[in-house]
DNA sequence: AAGGTGACTTAACATAATTTAACACATGTG
DNA sequence: CACATGTGTTAAATTATGTTAAGTCACCTT
Protein backbone atom coordinates (compact mmCIF):
# COMPACT_ATOMS: atom_id res chain seq x y z
CA UNK A 1 0.00 0.00 0.00
CA UNK A 2 1.37 3.60 -1.57
CA UNK A 3 1.77 5.97 1.29
CA UNK A 4 -0.67 9.00 0.64
CA UNK A 5 1.00 12.26 -0.54
CA UNK A 6 0.28 15.36 1.19
CA UNK A 7 0.91 18.99 -0.12
CA UNK A 8 0.93 21.15 3.10
CA UNK A 9 0.81 24.86 2.49
CA UNK A 10 1.20 26.97 5.47
CA UNK A 11 3.07 30.54 6.23
CA UNK A 12 3.20 29.89 10.26
CA UNK A 13 6.02 27.82 10.33
CA UNK A 14 5.06 26.81 14.08
CA UNK A 15 1.81 25.42 12.83
CA UNK A 16 3.11 23.76 9.77
CA UNK A 17 5.78 22.08 11.11
CA UNK A 18 3.74 20.71 13.50
CA UNK A 19 0.65 19.18 11.28
CA UNK A 20 3.10 18.06 9.19
CA UNK A 21 4.45 16.04 12.22
CA UNK A 22 1.38 15.08 12.76
CA UNK A 23 0.23 13.96 9.26
CA UNK A 24 3.47 11.87 8.96
CA UNK A 25 2.97 10.08 12.47
CA UNK A 26 -0.55 9.29 11.09
CA UNK A 27 1.06 7.45 7.92
CA UNK A 28 1.29 10.05 5.52
CA UNK A 29 4.06 11.45 3.07
CA UNK A 30 3.60 14.87 4.13
CA UNK A 31 5.68 18.08 2.02
CA UNK A 32 5.38 21.47 3.93
CA UNK A 33 5.94 24.85 1.59
CA UNK A 34 5.98 27.79 3.57
CA UNK A 35 4.13 30.77 0.62
CA UNK A 36 1.90 29.72 -2.49
CA UNK A 37 4.47 30.26 -4.97
CA UNK A 38 6.83 27.46 -3.33
CA UNK A 39 3.95 25.32 -3.10
CA UNK A 40 3.61 25.85 -6.80
CA UNK A 41 6.77 25.06 -7.27
CA UNK A 42 6.57 21.64 -5.47
CA UNK A 43 3.06 20.58 -6.48
CA UNK A 44 4.63 21.15 -10.23
CA UNK A 45 7.13 18.75 -9.73
CA UNK A 46 5.67 15.71 -7.91
CA UNK A 47 2.43 14.03 -7.46
CA UNK A 48 0.02 14.66 -4.58
CA UNK A 49 -2.94 12.91 -3.35
CA UNK A 50 -4.47 16.08 -1.88
CA UNK A 51 -3.62 19.58 -0.68
CA UNK A 52 -3.95 21.28 2.43
CA UNK A 53 -3.54 25.14 1.90
CA UNK A 54 -3.91 28.01 4.40
CA UNK A 55 -5.97 30.63 2.50
CA UNK A 56 -3.83 33.59 3.73
CA UNK A 57 -0.36 33.90 3.03
CA UNK A 58 2.34 36.47 1.71
CA UNK A 59 2.88 36.52 -1.79
CA UNK A 60 -0.25 34.47 -3.38
CA UNK A 61 -2.94 33.31 -1.10
CA UNK A 62 -4.61 30.10 -0.71
CA UNK A 63 -7.26 30.62 -3.49
CA UNK A 64 -4.76 31.75 -6.16
CA UNK A 65 -2.33 28.96 -5.53
CA UNK A 66 -5.93 26.35 -6.07
CA UNK A 67 -6.53 27.65 -9.32
CA UNK A 68 -2.68 27.02 -10.60
CA UNK A 69 -3.08 23.91 -9.05
CA UNK A 70 -6.30 23.19 -10.12
CA UNK A 71 -4.87 23.54 -13.77
CA UNK A 72 -2.22 21.10 -13.77
CA UNK A 73 -4.36 18.52 -12.07
CA UNK A 74 -8.23 19.38 -12.12
CA UNK A 75 -9.01 16.50 -9.80
CA UNK A 76 -6.56 16.74 -6.67
CA UNK A 77 -8.82 17.07 -3.55
CA UNK A 78 -8.71 20.67 -2.56
CA UNK A 79 -8.88 21.49 1.89
CA UNK A 80 -8.41 25.46 3.01
CA UNK A 81 -7.19 26.34 6.52
CA UNK A 82 -8.22 29.62 7.25
CA UNK A 83 -8.79 31.94 10.50
CA UNK A 84 -11.34 33.84 8.98
CA UNK A 85 -14.54 32.64 9.90
CA UNK A 86 -16.98 34.89 7.16
CA UNK A 87 -19.25 33.32 5.20
CA UNK A 88 -17.99 35.10 2.23
CA UNK A 89 -14.96 33.26 2.35
CA UNK A 90 -16.20 29.89 3.08
CA UNK A 91 -18.81 29.80 -0.59
CA UNK A 92 -15.39 31.36 -2.08
CA UNK A 93 -12.90 28.67 -1.17
CA UNK A 94 -15.88 26.29 -2.44
CA UNK A 95 -16.41 27.85 -5.23
CA UNK A 96 -12.50 27.65 -5.94
CA UNK A 97 -13.30 23.88 -5.96
CA UNK A 98 -12.53 23.49 -2.51
CA UNK A 99 -13.29 19.85 -1.30
CA UNK A 100 -13.32 21.29 2.26
CA UNK A 101 -12.95 24.62 4.46
CA UNK A 102 -11.31 24.18 7.78
CA UNK A 103 -11.91 27.46 10.34
CA UNK A 104 -9.31 27.96 12.84
CA UNK A 105 -8.38 27.22 15.09
CA UNK A 106 -9.11 23.02 14.50
CA UNK A 107 -8.25 20.06 16.23
CA UNK A 108 -5.56 17.85 14.29
CA UNK A 109 -7.62 14.84 14.78
CA UNK A 110 -10.64 16.79 13.04
CA UNK A 111 -8.32 17.82 10.30
CA UNK A 112 -7.55 14.36 10.27
CA UNK A 113 -10.68 12.70 10.05
CA UNK A 114 -11.89 15.38 7.36
CA UNK A 115 -9.04 14.31 5.46
CA UNK A 116 -9.87 10.51 5.68
CA UNK A 117 -13.23 11.51 4.64
CA UNK A 118 -12.57 13.07 1.09
CA UNK A 119 -9.71 10.36 0.45
CA UNK A 120 -12.63 7.61 1.03
CA UNK A 121 -14.14 9.42 -2.16
CA UNK A 122 -11.69 10.00 -3.87
CA UNK A 123 -8.70 6.84 -4.04
CA UNK A 124 -10.95 4.49 -6.42
CA UNK A 125 -9.89 7.72 -8.94
CA UNK A 126 -11.46 6.94 -12.74
CA UNK A 127 -8.25 7.24 -14.01
CA UNK A 128 -9.65 8.86 -17.34
CA UNK A 129 -7.25 7.82 -19.84
CA UNK A 130 -6.90 8.76 -23.51
CA UNK A 131 -9.21 6.85 -26.05
CA UNK A 132 -6.75 5.12 -28.35
CA UNK A 133 -6.62 1.59 -27.77
CA UNK A 134 -5.17 0.19 -30.42
CA UNK A 135 -1.64 0.53 -31.63
CA UNK A 136 0.66 -0.57 -34.00
CA UNK A 137 4.35 -0.80 -33.52
CA UNK A 138 6.20 -2.46 -36.44
CA UNK A 139 4.26 -5.60 -37.37
CA UNK A 140 2.85 -5.55 -34.04
CA UNK A 141 -0.70 -5.06 -33.02
CA UNK A 142 -1.12 -3.62 -29.34
CA UNK A 143 -4.95 -3.56 -27.80
CA UNK A 144 -4.28 -1.68 -24.67
CA UNK A 145 -8.22 -2.30 -23.96
CA UNK A 146 -8.02 -6.31 -24.08
CA UNK A 147 -4.16 -6.10 -23.30
CA UNK A 148 -3.01 -7.81 -26.09
CA UNK A 149 0.15 -7.63 -28.23
CA UNK A 150 0.12 -9.47 -31.62
CA UNK A 151 2.19 -10.51 -34.18
CA UNK A 152 1.97 -13.35 -37.32
CA UNK A 153 -1.28 -14.46 -35.18
CA UNK A 154 0.38 -14.65 -32.44
CA UNK A 155 -1.15 -13.53 -29.64
CA UNK A 156 1.10 -12.46 -26.20
CA UNK A 157 -1.75 -11.39 -23.06
CA UNK A 158 -0.11 -8.62 -21.05
CA UNK A 159 -0.31 -8.00 -17.18
CA UNK A 160 -1.64 -4.81 -16.80
CA UNK A 161 1.14 -2.97 -15.56
CA UNK A 162 2.85 -4.28 -18.72
CA UNK A 163 -0.24 -2.93 -21.18
CA UNK A 164 -0.40 0.65 -18.98
CA UNK A 165 3.91 1.22 -20.14
CA UNK A 166 3.04 0.10 -23.33
CA UNK A 167 0.68 2.37 -23.88
CA UNK A 168 2.68 5.66 -22.73
CA UNK A 169 6.04 4.17 -24.81
CA UNK A 170 3.32 4.55 -28.05
CA UNK A 171 1.97 7.93 -26.82
CA UNK A 172 5.46 8.59 -26.99
CA UNK A 173 6.44 6.56 -30.32
CA UNK A 174 10.33 7.69 -31.83
CA UNK A 175 10.19 10.24 -28.63
CA UNK A 176 11.33 10.19 -25.38
CA UNK A 177 8.75 8.81 -22.63
CA UNK A 178 9.72 10.72 -19.32
CA UNK A 179 10.95 8.50 -16.64
CA UNK A 180 9.51 10.18 -13.62
CA UNK A 181 6.67 11.13 -15.95
CA UNK A 182 5.73 7.51 -16.86
CA UNK A 183 6.33 6.37 -12.70
CA UNK A 184 4.03 8.81 -11.92
CA UNK A 185 1.64 8.37 -14.18
CA UNK A 186 1.77 4.71 -13.85
CA UNK A 187 3.23 4.02 -9.97
CA UNK A 188 1.73 7.23 -8.34
CA UNK A 189 5.32 7.59 -6.93
CA UNK A 190 9.42 7.41 -8.23
CA UNK A 191 10.91 6.19 -5.67
CA UNK A 192 13.88 3.91 -6.19
CA UNK A 193 11.85 0.85 -6.06
CA UNK A 194 8.83 1.85 -8.44
CA UNK A 195 12.08 2.52 -10.44
CA UNK A 196 13.54 -0.70 -10.65
CA UNK A 197 10.07 -2.29 -10.76
CA UNK A 198 9.27 -0.18 -14.30
CA UNK A 199 12.89 -1.15 -15.28
CA UNK A 200 12.28 -5.08 -14.81
CA UNK A 201 9.11 -4.36 -16.95
CA UNK A 202 10.83 -2.25 -19.61
CA UNK A 203 13.07 -5.72 -19.95
CA UNK A 204 10.08 -8.22 -20.24
CA UNK A 205 8.23 -5.40 -23.08
CA UNK A 206 11.78 -5.83 -24.79
CA UNK A 207 11.63 -9.96 -24.67
CA UNK A 208 7.84 -9.67 -26.03
CA UNK A 209 8.71 -7.05 -28.76
CA UNK A 210 11.84 -8.43 -30.40
CA UNK A 211 10.24 -10.79 -32.98
CA UNK A 212 10.49 -7.59 -35.07
CA UNK A 213 13.67 -6.58 -35.42
CA UNK A 214 13.17 -3.16 -36.90
CA UNK A 215 11.33 -2.47 -33.27
CA UNK A 216 13.82 -1.32 -30.49
CA UNK A 217 13.33 0.05 -26.96
CA UNK A 218 16.18 2.07 -26.10
CA UNK A 219 17.13 3.92 -22.69
CA UNK A 220 17.85 7.69 -23.01
CA UNK A 221 20.40 7.68 -20.09
CA UNK A 222 19.06 9.88 -16.98
CA UNK A 223 16.13 10.78 -18.77
CA UNK A 224 13.78 7.73 -20.12
CA UNK A 225 12.74 5.70 -23.06
CA UNK A 226 12.08 5.73 -26.48
CA UNK A 227 10.36 3.36 -28.42
CA UNK A 228 11.46 3.25 -31.99
CA UNK A 229 8.92 1.85 -34.50
CA UNK A 230 10.20 -0.06 -37.22
CA UNK A 231 11.24 1.92 -40.16
CA UNK B 1 -29.30 15.11 -16.09
CA UNK B 2 -31.71 14.18 -13.72
CA UNK B 3 -32.42 16.24 -10.34
CA UNK B 4 -29.93 15.43 -7.46
CA UNK B 5 -32.37 13.80 -5.07
CA UNK B 6 -31.48 14.30 -1.33
CA UNK B 7 -32.94 12.64 1.68
CA UNK B 8 -33.24 15.45 4.58
CA UNK B 9 -33.95 14.16 7.87
CA UNK B 10 -34.55 16.87 10.27
CA UNK B 11 -36.82 16.91 13.32
CA UNK B 12 -37.39 20.46 14.01
CA UNK B 13 -39.97 21.13 11.66
CA UNK B 14 -39.36 24.70 10.93
CA UNK B 15 -35.47 24.43 10.13
CA UNK B 16 -36.68 21.35 7.70
CA UNK B 17 -38.98 22.38 5.59
CA UNK B 18 -36.94 25.96 5.09
CA UNK B 19 -33.78 23.61 4.11
CA UNK B 20 -36.14 21.56 2.19
CA UNK B 21 -37.53 24.91 0.87
CA UNK B 22 -34.18 25.99 -0.44
CA UNK B 23 -32.55 22.72 -1.53
CA UNK B 24 -35.55 22.68 -4.38
CA UNK B 25 -35.37 26.39 -5.04
CA UNK B 26 -31.80 25.53 -5.52
CA UNK B 27 -32.81 22.41 -8.56
CA UNK B 28 -32.63 19.40 -5.96
CA UNK B 29 -35.50 16.83 -5.35
CA UNK B 30 -35.57 16.72 -1.94
CA UNK B 31 -37.50 14.18 0.72
CA UNK B 32 -37.61 15.72 4.63
CA UNK B 33 -38.78 13.21 6.81
CA UNK B 34 -38.97 13.98 10.51
CA UNK B 35 -37.49 11.51 12.76
CA UNK B 36 -35.18 9.03 12.07
CA UNK B 37 -37.65 5.85 12.00
CA UNK B 38 -39.57 7.65 8.76
CA UNK B 39 -36.43 8.48 7.76
CA UNK B 40 -34.95 5.06 7.49
CA UNK B 41 -38.45 3.87 5.35
CA UNK B 42 -38.17 6.64 2.91
CA UNK B 43 -34.37 5.46 2.09
CA UNK B 44 -35.46 2.06 1.97
CA UNK B 45 -37.98 2.67 -0.80
CA UNK B 46 -36.19 5.23 -2.91
CA UNK B 47 -32.65 5.86 -4.32
CA UNK B 48 -30.65 8.93 -3.15
CA UNK B 49 -27.91 11.08 -4.19
CA UNK B 50 -26.98 12.18 -0.84
CA UNK B 51 -28.12 12.22 3.09
CA UNK B 52 -28.51 14.92 4.91
CA UNK B 53 -29.14 14.43 8.91
CA UNK B 54 -29.72 15.69 12.04
CA UNK B 55 -27.48 14.06 14.55
CA UNK B 56 -29.80 14.54 18.03
CA UNK B 57 -33.54 13.38 16.76
CA UNK B 58 -35.90 11.13 19.25
CA UNK B 59 -36.46 7.79 18.69
CA UNK B 60 -33.50 7.64 16.34
CA UNK B 61 -30.47 9.44 16.33
CA UNK B 62 -28.38 10.70 13.00
CA UNK B 63 -25.57 8.33 13.62
CA UNK B 64 -27.79 5.15 13.87
CA UNK B 65 -29.91 6.05 11.01
CA UNK B 66 -26.63 6.94 8.82
CA UNK B 67 -25.61 3.02 10.10
CA UNK B 68 -28.53 1.84 8.96
CA UNK B 69 -28.54 3.69 4.99
CA UNK B 70 -25.15 2.49 4.43
CA UNK B 71 -26.03 -0.81 4.93
CA UNK B 72 -28.26 -0.46 2.08
CA UNK B 73 -25.85 1.36 0.41
CA UNK B 74 -22.48 1.73 1.22
CA UNK B 75 -21.56 4.38 -0.85
CA UNK B 76 -23.85 6.91 -0.79
CA UNK B 77 -22.60 10.67 1.07
CA UNK B 78 -23.55 11.09 4.65
CA UNK B 79 -23.90 15.23 5.90
CA UNK B 80 -24.50 15.53 9.92
CA UNK B 81 -26.19 18.69 11.20
CA UNK B 82 -25.40 19.02 14.83
CA UNK B 83 -25.87 21.57 17.32
CA UNK B 84 -23.49 20.13 19.35
CA UNK B 85 -19.88 21.49 18.56
CA UNK B 86 -18.01 19.33 20.97
CA UNK B 87 -15.02 17.44 19.66
CA UNK B 88 -16.09 13.80 20.04
CA UNK B 89 -19.09 14.15 18.21
CA UNK B 90 -17.34 15.54 15.00
CA UNK B 91 -14.95 12.65 15.11
CA UNK B 92 -17.66 10.08 16.07
CA UNK B 93 -19.45 11.42 13.02
CA UNK B 94 -16.58 10.91 10.78
CA UNK B 95 -16.13 7.66 11.84
CA UNK B 96 -19.63 6.68 11.29
CA UNK B 97 -19.05 7.22 7.48
CA UNK B 98 -19.45 10.98 7.46
CA UNK B 99 -18.57 13.29 4.16
CA UNK B 100 -19.27 16.46 6.01
CA UNK B 101 -20.10 17.68 9.44
CA UNK B 102 -21.71 20.88 9.77
CA UNK B 103 -22.44 22.75 12.91
CA UNK B 104 -25.20 24.66 13.71
CA UNK B 105 -26.24 27.46 13.31
CA UNK B 106 -24.87 27.81 9.93
CA UNK B 107 -25.63 29.35 6.35
CA UNK B 108 -28.02 27.12 4.05
CA UNK B 109 -25.42 28.84 1.17
CA UNK B 110 -22.71 27.10 2.81
CA UNK B 111 -24.34 24.09 3.31
CA UNK B 112 -25.33 24.22 -0.72
CA UNK B 113 -21.76 24.27 -1.48
CA UNK B 114 -20.48 21.86 1.05
CA UNK B 115 -23.10 19.48 -0.40
CA UNK B 116 -21.57 20.34 -4.38
CA UNK B 117 -18.21 19.87 -3.27
CA UNK B 118 -19.08 16.24 -2.14
CA UNK B 119 -21.12 15.61 -5.19
CA UNK B 120 -18.16 16.39 -7.31
CA UNK B 121 -16.43 13.51 -6.02
CA UNK B 122 -19.43 11.27 -6.21
CA UNK B 123 -21.27 12.26 -9.67
CA UNK B 124 -20.64 9.57 -12.11
CA UNK B 125 -20.42 6.16 -10.36
CA UNK B 126 -22.93 3.68 -11.83
CA UNK B 127 -24.54 2.32 -8.50
CA UNK B 128 -26.68 -0.84 -7.53
CA UNK B 129 -29.52 1.50 -7.39
CA UNK B 130 -29.64 2.20 -10.94
CA UNK B 131 -32.90 1.48 -12.66
CA UNK B 132 -31.92 -0.24 -15.83
CA UNK B 133 -32.43 -4.25 -15.81
CA UNK B 134 -31.55 -5.10 -19.11
CA UNK B 135 -28.30 -5.98 -20.02
CA UNK B 136 -26.43 -6.88 -23.79
CA UNK B 137 -22.74 -8.54 -23.12
CA UNK B 138 -21.69 -9.61 -26.49
CA UNK B 139 -24.37 -12.22 -27.72
CA UNK B 140 -25.78 -12.66 -24.06
CA UNK B 141 -28.57 -10.66 -22.92
CA UNK B 142 -28.69 -10.24 -18.96
CA UNK B 143 -32.04 -9.72 -16.88
CA UNK B 144 -31.19 -8.26 -13.61
CA UNK B 145 -34.53 -8.45 -12.43
CA UNK B 146 -35.39 -11.38 -13.29
CA UNK B 147 -32.23 -12.56 -12.13
CA UNK B 148 -31.10 -14.19 -16.04
CA UNK B 149 -28.67 -14.68 -18.20
CA UNK B 150 -29.43 -15.84 -21.92
CA UNK B 151 -27.56 -16.82 -24.77
CA UNK B 152 -28.90 -18.97 -27.76
CA UNK B 153 -32.32 -19.67 -26.29
CA UNK B 154 -30.45 -20.96 -23.38
CA UNK B 155 -31.35 -19.55 -20.00
CA UNK B 156 -29.40 -19.49 -16.86
CA UNK B 157 -31.18 -18.83 -13.87
CA UNK B 158 -28.45 -16.67 -11.34
CA UNK B 159 -28.62 -15.83 -8.04
CA UNK B 160 -28.85 -12.73 -6.29
CA UNK B 161 -25.00 -11.96 -5.56
CA UNK B 162 -24.08 -13.08 -8.95
CA UNK B 163 -26.51 -10.61 -10.65
CA UNK B 164 -25.84 -7.79 -8.52
CA UNK B 165 -21.98 -8.22 -9.53
CA UNK B 166 -22.89 -8.94 -13.24
CA UNK B 167 -25.30 -5.60 -12.97
CA UNK B 168 -22.04 -3.36 -11.73
CA UNK B 169 -20.05 -4.89 -13.95
CA UNK B 170 -22.42 -4.12 -17.05
CA UNK B 171 -22.67 -0.73 -15.43
CA UNK B 172 -19.24 -0.36 -16.27
CA UNK B 173 -18.83 -1.97 -19.43
CA UNK B 174 -15.34 -1.87 -20.60
CA UNK B 175 -13.89 0.38 -17.78
CA UNK B 176 -12.71 -0.58 -14.50
CA UNK B 177 -15.24 -1.60 -11.69
CA UNK B 178 -13.11 -0.95 -8.45
CA UNK B 179 -13.21 -3.80 -6.07
CA UNK B 180 -13.46 -1.69 -3.11
CA UNK B 181 -16.34 -0.33 -4.53
CA UNK B 182 -17.99 -3.19 -5.90
CA UNK B 183 -17.45 -5.22 -2.36
CA UNK B 184 -18.64 -2.30 -0.23
CA UNK B 185 -21.33 -1.97 -2.92
CA UNK B 186 -22.89 -5.58 -2.69
CA UNK B 187 -21.27 -6.56 0.78
CA UNK B 188 -21.45 -3.39 2.21
CA UNK B 189 -17.69 -4.59 3.71
CA UNK B 190 -14.49 -4.62 2.40
CA UNK B 191 -12.56 -7.18 4.44
CA UNK B 192 -10.31 -9.76 3.37
CA UNK B 193 -13.19 -12.80 3.30
CA UNK B 194 -15.66 -10.56 1.65
CA UNK B 195 -12.96 -10.24 -1.29
CA UNK B 196 -12.22 -13.74 -1.57
CA UNK B 197 -16.10 -13.92 -1.60
CA UNK B 198 -16.42 -12.48 -4.60
CA UNK B 199 -13.52 -13.51 -6.49
CA UNK B 200 -15.35 -16.69 -6.32
CA UNK B 201 -18.18 -15.13 -8.02
CA UNK B 202 -16.04 -13.82 -10.54
CA UNK B 203 -14.83 -17.52 -11.33
CA UNK B 204 -18.67 -18.35 -11.63
CA UNK B 205 -19.72 -15.52 -14.13
CA UNK B 206 -16.66 -15.95 -16.11
CA UNK B 207 -18.27 -19.74 -16.81
CA UNK B 208 -21.31 -18.59 -17.57
CA UNK B 209 -19.91 -16.35 -20.14
CA UNK B 210 -17.44 -18.60 -21.98
CA UNK B 211 -20.00 -18.80 -24.68
CA UNK B 212 -19.41 -15.77 -27.01
CA UNK B 213 -15.64 -15.41 -26.84
CA UNK B 214 -15.92 -11.90 -27.33
CA UNK B 215 -17.18 -11.43 -24.00
CA UNK B 216 -13.56 -11.41 -21.20
CA UNK B 217 -13.91 -10.62 -17.92
CA UNK B 218 -10.76 -9.68 -16.83
CA UNK B 219 -8.88 -8.76 -13.60
CA UNK B 220 -6.93 -5.13 -13.28
CA UNK B 221 -4.23 -6.19 -10.63
CA UNK B 222 -4.79 -4.62 -7.54
CA UNK B 223 -7.88 -2.11 -8.87
CA UNK B 224 -10.78 -4.47 -9.76
CA UNK B 225 -12.59 -5.92 -13.21
CA UNK B 226 -12.99 -5.18 -16.68
CA UNK B 227 -16.00 -6.77 -18.27
CA UNK B 228 -15.43 -6.53 -22.17
CA UNK B 229 -17.95 -6.86 -24.43
CA UNK B 230 -17.37 -7.98 -27.52
CA UNK B 231 -17.53 -4.52 -29.59
C1' DA C 1 -37.02 -33.24 14.28
C1' DA C 2 -34.39 -35.55 10.38
C1' DG C 3 -33.40 -34.76 5.85
C1' DG C 4 -32.77 -32.04 1.66
C1' DT C 5 -31.78 -27.97 -1.05
C1' DG C 6 -29.82 -23.70 -2.62
C1' DA C 7 -27.07 -19.61 -1.73
C1' DC C 8 -23.31 -18.06 0.15
C1' DT C 9 -18.82 -18.32 2.65
C1' DT C 10 -14.45 -20.24 4.00
C1' DA C 11 -10.66 -23.27 3.20
C1' DA C 12 -7.21 -25.07 0.48
C1' DC C 13 -4.18 -25.20 -3.05
C1' DA C 14 -2.61 -23.40 -7.70
C1' DT C 15 -1.07 -19.79 -10.50
C1' DA C 16 -0.21 -15.06 -11.83
C1' DA C 17 1.25 -10.21 -11.11
C1' DT C 18 4.19 -7.27 -8.98
C1' DT C 19 7.99 -5.94 -6.09
C1' DT C 20 12.48 -6.52 -4.13
C1' DA C 21 17.04 -8.42 -4.19
C1' DA C 22 21.19 -9.50 -6.34
C1' DC C 23 24.70 -8.97 -9.41
C1' DA C 24 26.39 -7.55 -14.04
C1' DC C 25 27.29 -3.92 -16.97
C1' DA C 26 27.04 0.92 -18.88
C1' DT C 27 27.44 5.91 -18.67
C1' DG C 28 29.06 10.21 -17.33
C1' DT C 29 32.02 12.98 -14.17
C1' DG C 30 36.03 14.89 -12.24
C1' DC D 1 40.46 5.76 -15.00
C1' DA D 2 38.24 5.59 -10.45
C1' DC D 3 34.01 6.54 -8.80
C1' DA D 4 29.09 7.27 -8.27
C1' DT D 5 25.09 6.53 -10.31
C1' DG D 6 21.93 4.63 -13.70
C1' DT D 7 20.29 0.66 -16.22
C1' DG D 8 19.83 -4.66 -17.78
C1' DT D 9 18.55 -8.87 -16.36
C1' DT D 10 17.29 -12.85 -13.78
C1' DA D 11 15.49 -14.87 -9.81
C1' DA D 12 13.41 -14.97 -5.27
C1' DA D 13 9.91 -13.04 -2.28
C1' DT D 14 5.48 -11.11 -1.68
C1' DT D 15 0.95 -10.25 -2.56
C1' DA D 16 -3.25 -10.78 -5.47
C1' DT D 17 -6.17 -13.59 -7.86
C1' DG D 18 -8.19 -18.28 -9.99
C1' DT D 19 -10.50 -22.21 -8.96
C1' DT D 20 -12.56 -26.11 -6.80
C1' DA D 21 -14.33 -28.20 -2.98
C1' DA D 22 -15.89 -28.38 1.62
C1' DG D 23 -18.40 -25.99 5.24
C1' DT D 24 -22.34 -23.12 7.02
C1' DC D 25 -26.70 -21.37 7.29
C1' DA D 26 -31.48 -20.39 6.25
C1' DC D 27 -35.29 -22.30 4.48
C1' DC D 28 -38.27 -25.96 2.88
C1' DT D 29 -40.17 -30.77 3.09
C1' DT D 30 -41.91 -34.50 5.24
Amino acid sequence: MEKVKVLLVEDDPNLGSLLKEYLEAKGFSTVLATNGKQGYDVFSKDKFNICILDVMMPIKDGFTLAKEIRAIDANVPVVFLTAKSMKEDTIEGFNAGADDYITKPFSMEELLVRIKAILRRTDNKPSLQSEQSEFKIGNYKFDYKHQTLEIKGTQQKLTTKEADLLKLLCLNANDILDRNFALKSIWHDDNYFSGRSMDVYIAKLRKYLKEDSSVELINVHGKGFKLLTGK
